[in-house]
RNA sequence: GUGAGCGUAGCUCAGUUGGUUAGAGCACCAGGUUGUGGCCCUGGGGGUCGUGGGUUCAAUUCCCAUCGCUCACCCCA
């Protein structure tokens, strides 16, 4: 049996209208805030993303799925949107149309990575980006985009943090005196963060090691380096949240793992999923659009992941989405017997066709395509859901009726054929 | 990439201290006096016990390998 590749998951008719109705809630948010989706492409040249994220983070060194095409370019499969949106943003000179661009977007991104819970090789993700000014209100209008999905979710479990990673200079300098700071506890540390040591030392703050953290508390804050403009944008965003009361945390640790953010980064996680509780992040980027090659142009955005968020909800047990109905199950009554086959053809096209007159008239509906008994399709109409059936056959249709029988409460009535708006207001009501 | 746990019906799981035809519940199908559902009752279909090899008179059960799934680490949404 040829099975769907690891980490990858089908998304089926039973859980799909869970995806829509999250859907709904995000197309309708965005247009609330006034940001226009955008759909880039699913894979872009390899180079866009080793340059975006940067060559050292795990996402690009280690997770990207990358191949060559027919004529050698190499491609990837996007691990994230922001790069493509920033690419697109450039190409297409979206800053020269309008000062500033509010943009969002929701589709499919892939990571090799190993799956567990909250995490899969593709995954969905929808987020935002608002590129063209620095104003800290849109770092805070971000935060509470999240999570105003969130809590319309009815999620329950939710902690905001945030943290300011400052200007790049401010970062070179603190990072110099992080360095100095751990040069003498550097030994204690665990291999993998005397690794990050050399490599990219703030992210020894995320170590879940016991012996990182210990040596960790006591370590320097880069929030108490940050430069002035840093400090009170990061001002603003606090008391923007709190002004519009949404709780947050600040959390100095909190670096984030990709290259390109400075100032505000943020996080919110959930309690109610397994130990992947980051159901969305993001930061600022003010850098980012000039480094691939555009006008300098500040930028801010965050991604959330869809398949954590609907975990979150299952778990919460916070969605209770209505059953699935139909309006009309219409039921072809007479004999299957061998001599009767030309009636029931017969009776097979009148139920078609008011089928079709009910769909017309925007009326759900569905009926036999398996010959069965009367019992069996009353089984089917009530698996279903429907709200009415329609008997087709018999005396009454004979006499040119139809028995019309209400599910709910097994109320029958028998209404000609030609009383089709009669027929109509029944079934509508 | 590392570690742990688990692979028996479409699903959730029993079970076999190695021994003739492998079970339940749910789901599916049919029937319950031939034209009426939900509940209930009866019956039915469906399994190479993940795959390959080994030990044995005998393996779904023990051993090895392999693949897959799950969770965790790393990291991230």
């Amino acid at each position: 049996m040829i099975k769907a590749i690891t980490g990858t998951k089908d998304i089926l008719p039973s859980d799909v209208s869970r995806w829509q109705y999250l859907e709904k809630l995000l197309r309708e948010t965005f247009q609330l805030f006034n940001y226009k989706e955008i759909r880039t492409p699913i894979f872009e040249e390899t180079g866009l993303f080793a340059r975006s994220i940067g060559e050292e983070t795990d996402i690009v060194s280690k997770e990207m799925y990358t191949f060559k095409d027919r004529s050698e370019t190499s491609i990837t499969l996007r691990p994230e949107n922001t790069a493509g949106v920033v690419r697109s943003f450039i190409e297409q000179s979206l800053g020269a149309q309008q000062s500033l661009n509010k943009l969002y977007y929701i589709g499919s991104m892939f990571r090799q990575e190993r799956p567990q819970a909250g995490r899969l090789r593709q995954f969905h993700q929808f987020g935002a980006e608002a590129l063209g000014s620095t104003s800290p209100l849109l770092d805070a209008e971000m935060i509470q985009i999240a999570f105003h999905i969130l809590k319309n979710l009815g999620l329950k479990n939710l902690v905001v943090k945030i943290n300011s990673l400052g200007i790049p200079e401010v970062r070179e300098n603190y990072k110099n005196v992080l360095r100095d700071f751990l040069m003498d506890k550097k030994d204690k540390l665990s291999e993998e963060s005397r690794k990050r040591f050399e490599t990219n030392i703030l992210r020894i703050f995320d170590s879940k090691i016991e012996v990182d953290q210990t040596i960790m508390k006591d370590a320097p804050l880069l929030i108490d380096y940050l430069d002035t403009q840093s400090k009170s944008d990061f001002d603003v965003v606090e008391n923007y949240l709190t002004r519009v009361s949404i709780p947050f945390e600040v959390d100095p640790t909190l670096v984030r793992g990709l290259d390109y953010y400075t100032k505000t980064t943020f996080e919110i996680v959930s309690g109610s999923v397994g130990s992947q509780s980051a159901l969305c992040g993001g930061g600022r980027y003010d850098l980012l659009v000039e480094e691939l090659g555009g006008k300098a142009t500040p930028g801010v955005g965050f991604a959330a992941g869809m398949e954590r968020i609907l975990l979150a909800c299952e778990n919460e047990k916070s969605l209770n989405l209505p059953a699935d109905l139909i309006d009309v199950y219409l039921i072809r009554v007479d004999s299957n017997s061998e001599e009767q086959l030309d009636v029931n053809l017969k009776l097979d096209l009148e139920v078609a066709n008011l089928a079709s007159m009910f769909r017309r008239e925007n009326l759900i509906c569905e009926y036999d395509y398996l010959n069965r008994s009367v019992k069996a399709q009353m089984r089917e109409a009530n698996k279903y859901n429907a709200k009415f059936v329609v008997f087709v056959g018999g005396d009454e249709f004979k006499n040119g009726e139809l028995n019309v029988k209400n599910l709910a409460n097994g109320d029958q009535q028998l209404i000609k054929i030609e009383d089709f708006e009669k027929l109509k207001s029944l079934l509508k009501n």
